[in-house]
RNA sequence: AGUAUUGGCUC
């Protein structure tokens, strides 16, 4: 049962969902652990309405089971089903209420955010992140300096917040002073403030910082790839693409909007009809 | 613990 259950979620990693599906449906038994992982993947994959029926199928849903609906409505920015799911759910813990305030953060919605973040009966690293991350996403750049000095703990997380909100503020000036403040560096904070000198067209410096960096993922390389498409420079995205070593969706939608840029249906139509399903 | 909640690219 353990083995089948780390099957189902290893095929769920490469996006072999109904892989996963035969897995599960192949079972000798199942124990709520099987169950919640089969809700995970629909949940990670977006399909609301497979992971429903699969909710409903459960004889016993636990706390995961519940939280995991309720991650998967904010992931998909219904906010509301989100609420209506915390709502219903016969105990809370703190990951149901951190999983709330989340979904208030990702819908924009900052009070019902702050005063979730008000309400709850504890708080944790988690909580103060997604606060942090609520102010941030929306550009209250201000208010997420004033929860950011408030935390009683920061980590990697908080600081890749704080550099989120000034990246998406445009605010370049800042975004590289907080990269040089903060403690540790990670891929995803490389990424981040890589994603900064992109945005504001700084071309060379992106460039530097690419390959400057220690370690780089898919992700790094789709923010060259998207950097080199809004510049109308849809060869230089090509070249990236056909070095990168994997691609994602969004390695395949950068190119496709690369060249839409320069108004070249002809590549895009072509591109399009090469996209795989899943990559 | 074999399962759930917070940070980066496209949508």
């Amino acid at each position: 049962l353990v083995a089948s259950t780390t099957m189902l979620l290893a095929y769920a990693q490469n996006g072999h969902i109904e892989e996963s599906k035969k897995v599960f449906e192949g079972m000798p038994g199942r124990d709520v652990i099987s169950w919640n992982a089969m809700l995970a993947t629909f949940s990670g994959a977006g399909s609301l309405e497979e992971m429903e029926r699969v909710f409903a199928g459960m004889p016993e849903p636990d706390l995961v089971s519940w939280t995991t609906l309720l991650a998967a409505y904010a992931q998909s920015g219904i906010t509301i089903a989100a609420k209506k799911t915390f709502d219903a759910m016969p105990q809370l813990n703190l990951v149901a209420w951190n999983s709330l305030l989340s979904a208030y953060g990702k819908g924009g919605q900052i009070e019902n955010a702050r005063s979730t973040f008000e309400e709850m009966p504890e708080r944790d690293l988690i909580s103060w992140n997604s606060i942090l991350g609520a102010c941030a996403q929306i550009g209250h750049t201000k208010e997420a300096n004033v929860v950011f000095a408030e935390m009683p703990r920061r980590d990697l997380i908080s600081w890749t917040t704080m550099l989120v909100g000034y990246t998406q503020q445009e605010n370049l000036a800042a975004a590289n002073r907080v990269f040089q403040k903060m403690p540790q560096h990670d891929l995803v904070s490389c990424t981040t403030v890589l994603a900064a000198n992109a945005r504001n067209g700084h071309l060379e410096k992106s460039k530097h910082l690419f390959d400057q960096m220690p370690q780089r993922d898919v992700v790094s390389w789709n923010v060259l790839l998207t950097m080199y498409g809004e510049h109308e420079l849809a060869d230089e995205a090509k070249k990236i693409f056909k070095d990168m070593p994997y691609h994602s969706l969004a390695s395949w939608n950068s190119l496709l909007s690369a060249h839409l840029v320069e108004g070249d249906f002809y590549s895009a139509s072509q591109l399009f009809s090469q996209m795989p399903l899943k990559d």
